[in-house]
DNA sequence: TTTATTTGTACAAACGTTTGTGCAGATATT
DNA sequence: AATATCTGCACAAACGTTTGTACAAATAAA
């Protein structure tokens, strides 16, 4: 009672106060010159902290900071930016926000970014090459000053546009191998590599594959290090099904595979939504991991740790990678051209827990 | 190694077709009116769709058009937003990308704003009051149109500051109580009354709340739910613990009620995150559920049914909340009355699955 | 033929900033 | 006392659009 009596003693406090001020025209640095009896000249350079370089005179930038609070000044970016040319922004597009994985790469570009005062704009494609290429046309025309992307599909030419306009960009994640675009991404083939040479040591090797977006450059280079794993063990034949990095495609073709006479030992799923789609048919088929099938997965979330049977994963370094597709970017937005390597693979890292059983 | 020919091949052709307009310099309408002869005020005009309106001859269309994708035209948006006022973006802050239960509702509100042609800036607050306040500061200083935002803590002065310059909001999710803010948000009462009740029938009577943000209005209102569930069955002992919507918090409270001589047969989550971190302690401690102790929580999520023992939830309607928060926003926008009421609750919905033991 | 109407287009101002430069007045130097 | 330097500030142009209005030329009406 006496909580929500104070809390609305507060709220008529805040409308008496500022009331007078609802008006709905924004106030703009003219505003403030006048109240401040200066220039607008003068304002910009206080209020941008140019105050020392133009000896702007102590008074004066009282006089003038107080106008601005006292107004509740808040400036028009769009107008400086016209000015400037920029934009203090940098975008970011990634294929789903609803995949952890993404949402977590853009949680941490976020952070990182403002570190630098600048902010992110955060675009979701969807999955869909056609909105991917809507998004990033707005985003240019908002004249971002760096791009991150996490590209959806095997077209390249609208992201090398973009390059090629002089607007610094990463991919992260999924690139392309054949361009020179920058990227920062997970070394795909050794992770499936390792992840599948730990199969084989553990007696599997009837081991199918459930891979993602096949032109992507990470489901190449992964169906690549499956490949070679099982070919160096002696294993010649390998089976890699699906082609979606998504629960749905994951539940598929596992379905399929429960059908099959000669069910594999060992599936190997290229995303933590594809193992998603496993585990669901498993359920349904009353399978359970390890003892009648074991699951290997790429990437890591916290909850693989509580599922009935923690998974067994090739982590990707989300954090690093973030880090650095931000480093580069500001590096090459100050001009600063001490990073020269713009290509870059990070180690993934296997995490070992319950999911395989060693057979035989 | 086919494919790899000719995706060089299709590179090279890239390279010769655009390296005549590789020039750093953005075009402008004024270069397009150059090109077709014709003033910068036509150019616009068609390019904005106003050609009839103001009736351009076709031939003059054609060949404005023409030059506009002849030279790669991209139309800055700042200065068309410094002139019109309208910055077609609608801004959402939610408190952590992280949480899925907020990734759902960020992708759900970008897909549904692009219907509009508008864009969405997501701003994430990392559950810091503080930098809630500076991204909301810069978003407005973007010119946004509109604003949805789930506030991360009591203080709500610098958005009702926002409301009161004339910009459309809305909170989600989380909302204050005593002001006439609009809201949507979840009937969090009836959700935490019905979850309680559950748990009561099937017997027990020992239960602890594990709670979020404490001043949060979902918070307070989901503690009211428990209490008054639990008195109307007449028990008189209840516990409410924890302070923070996060895994940590979940795991550590948790910890302390395992060292309890008289434990709950029944912890209640307030949050997906929460009931992670309660998870976790009880697999450090040999702790099953529901044999052991029952779980309840709040949020879906569709790693819930994989988990060891699939988990009893409130789910809210996160796809509901997105759109009607989208609705109310534009209809707002286009000045169009037709919503009154700007307060809503929705219904969550209770799905049982095996996370509560029938005791006694 | 003259006047009225329509058609097609351009001029110029405005949006709110930033910034190169210029110019007083005060102070220091000779 | 005359000149040089420094201090503090303002003028005005520019950024790339949009838009109210004006104004020719072409066509129609009288």
């Amino acid at each position: 009672m006496y909580i929500e009596r104070f809390e609305n003693l507060s709220i008529l406090l805040y409308k008496r106060l500022y009331k007078s001020r609802m008006s709905t025209q924004k106030v703009n640095i003219n505003d403030i010159a006048k109240k401040a009896g200066l220039s607008i000249t003068t304002v910009s350079r206080v209020l941008n902290g140019k105050a020392e370089q133009y000896r702007i005179g102590k008074k004066s930038q009282e006089k003038i900071k107080e106008a601005a609070k006292e107004l509740n000044y808040i400036p028009n970016q769009f107008a400086a930016n016209l000015r400037t040319g920029r934009s203090n922004t940098i975008a970011l597009i990634v294929p789903s926000l609803n995949n952890p994985f993404f949402a977590g790469i853009a949680s941490r570009i976020n952070a990182e970014v403002r570190k630098f005062g600048y902010i992110t704009i955060i675009g979701d494609s969807d999955e869909n090459q056609e909105i991917e290429k809507m998004e990033l046309h707005q985003l240019v025309s908002r004249n971002i000053e760096g791009l991150i992307i996490v590209p959806c599909g095997n077209e390249w030419e609208h992201i090398q546009q973009v390059y090629d306009q002089g607007i610094p960009l990463i991919c992260v994640d999924r690139y392309f191998e054949e361009l020179d675009l920058p990227f920062v991404s997970t070394d795909n083939y050794e992770g499936a590599y390792s992840a599948t040479k730990y199969l084989i040591e553990n007696g599997h090797t009837a081991i199918t594959c459930i891979q993602g977006v096949r032109q992507s450059t990470p489901n190449k280079r992964r169906v690549k290090g499956f490949m070679d794993a099982m070919q160096q063990a002696g294993i010649t034949t390998c089976n890699v099904v699906g082609d979606d990095f998504s629960v749905q495609n994951g539940y598929l073709e596992t379905k399929l595979l429960l059908q099959q006479k000669n069910r594999p030992t060992a599936i190997f799923a290229f995303s933590n939504t594809i193992a998603m789609g496993c585990i669901k048919a498993f359920k349904e088929e009353n399978i359970r991991i390890p003892d009648d099938i074991s699951l290997i997965t790429f990437d890591d979330h916290p909850y693989l740790d509580y599922l009935a049977t923690p998974l067994t994963c090739i982590a990707q370094p989300v954090s690093d990678i973030s880090k650095i597709a931000i480093k580069f970017l500001f590096s090459r937005l100050n001009d600063n051209n001490e990073i020269k390597t713009k290509q870059v693979l990070l180690k993934p890292k296997m995490k070992i827990k319950e999911s395989v059983r060693r057979i035989i």
